[in-house]
DNA sequence: AATCCCGCCAACCGCGTAACT
DNA sequence: CAGTTACGCGGTTGGCGGGAT
């Protein structure tokens, strides 16, 4: 059948917004509000816009109060710190960054961010296409280094997976601690919502992980899930993204305490490309490579995420 | 000076889902 | 309860500008 269009395609502008129609949809919203319809909305201005563009071009450049690109450290931080918690839900951190629209951070986060973590991985992987481009064979593609093995898991197997919950939680513990430092509740300081504060005191860039232990809360986070629910997590409702788990096993430095993610001997270094599926055990490198298709993100959010978390999510 | 290449970012597209009938 | 509609979100695309060759 077949989904209906939400506007007349060929009777639509397209491309970029001319002055004109930004200041008869800005006029328009800040006198009457959208009406609750963005479809109608066009229409009862007289631009002939599809109604999500209208939308789309409100919440990101005409709405009052919006800020664009001078993302700060602090932003930096926070907005590394949500994506290894949550991932690319690019709405629910943009609600942390006051100002900040989804859209903006995700083009930040992909043309910018990313690469700013990513830079600590060898070069090569950066450099990559224009190596290719220009039919270089470096030394850097030859050492393999940048072949993070690929082969396909099948799903049944992912049960195999089931003896690394035993110490599942000591491992998030390490994970998490080795990822972001002391996670401490701070709440309090004005202006900060509860997610930045749990999460505004990460330090994702230490150069030193000893002696760090993670706080109460993130204890009860890790406590909170149950061996099922680590499970989940393993299975790839997984809040470790995969830029992250790039960025892991193309860097040099050794992250304790991520063996149940990676499995023994393939984390970093060990995974040189040579490897074959056969020689290869699958079953201990890490699912959070090949994420599978999510299925619940409402149960999810219930049962493995802190309160706070929820809570915001909930909020929405 | 001309061309190529790449990064950036505004905008579009399609899907999931809530709300409504 | 099923079907329909609209919203909101995240992934992707395409045009533009600037640097490199």
């Amino acid at each position: 059948m077949g989904r209906a269009p939400c506007c007349d395609k060929a009777n639509v502008k397209k491309g970029p917004w001319s002055p004109e129609e930004d200041a008869k949809l800005k006029s328009y919203i800040e006198h009457h509000g959208t009406g609750g319809n963005w479809i109608a909305l066009p229409q009862k201005i007289g631009l002939k816009r599809c109604g999500k563009s209208c939308r789309l071009r409100w919440l990101n450049y005409l709405r009052p109060n919006i800020k664009h690109g001078g993302f700060s450290e602090e932003e930096d931080r926070i907005i590394c710190s949500l994506y290894v918690a949550i991932g690319s839900r690019w709405s629910i951190i943009a609600a942390q960054l006051p100002g900040r629209t989804d859209n903006d951070i995700k083009n930040y986060w992909n043309t910018k961010l990313k690469k700013k973590l990513l830079g600590k991985q060898p070069k090569n992987q950066q450099q990559a296409r224009r190596v290719c481009h220009k039919n270089q064979e470096t030394k850097e593609s030859k050492d393999g280094n940048s072949l993070w093995p690929t082969p396909p898991v099948p799903a049944d197997q992912f049960d195999q997976v089931d003896h690394h919950v035993s110490d599942g939680r000591a491992s998030i513990r390490k994970f998490l601690t080795t990822l972001g430092g002391r996670f401490s509740c701070n709440y309090g300081a004005e202006h900060e919502t509860p997610l930045a504060s749990f999460l505004g005191q990460q330090h994702l860039y230490r150069s030193s992980m000893d002696s760090i232990e993670p706080s109460e809360q993130v204890n009860s986070f890790i406590n909170g899930c149950s061996p099922s629910g680590y499970h989940h997590i393993l299975q790839g409702r997984s809040e470790i993204p995969v830029e992250f788990n790039e960025m892991f096993c193309g860097n040099s430095v050794k992250l304790e305490g991520l063996d149940c993610f990676f499995g023994v001997g393939n984390m970093v270094g060990e995974s040189n490309g040579t490897s074959t599926s056969g020689s290869m055990n699958w079953n201990e490198v890490s699912p959070l490579i090949y994420p599978p298709v999510v299925t619940s993100y409402q149960g999810m959010q219930q049962q493995y995420l802190p309160d706070e978390l929820v809570h915001l999510l909930g909020a929405q």
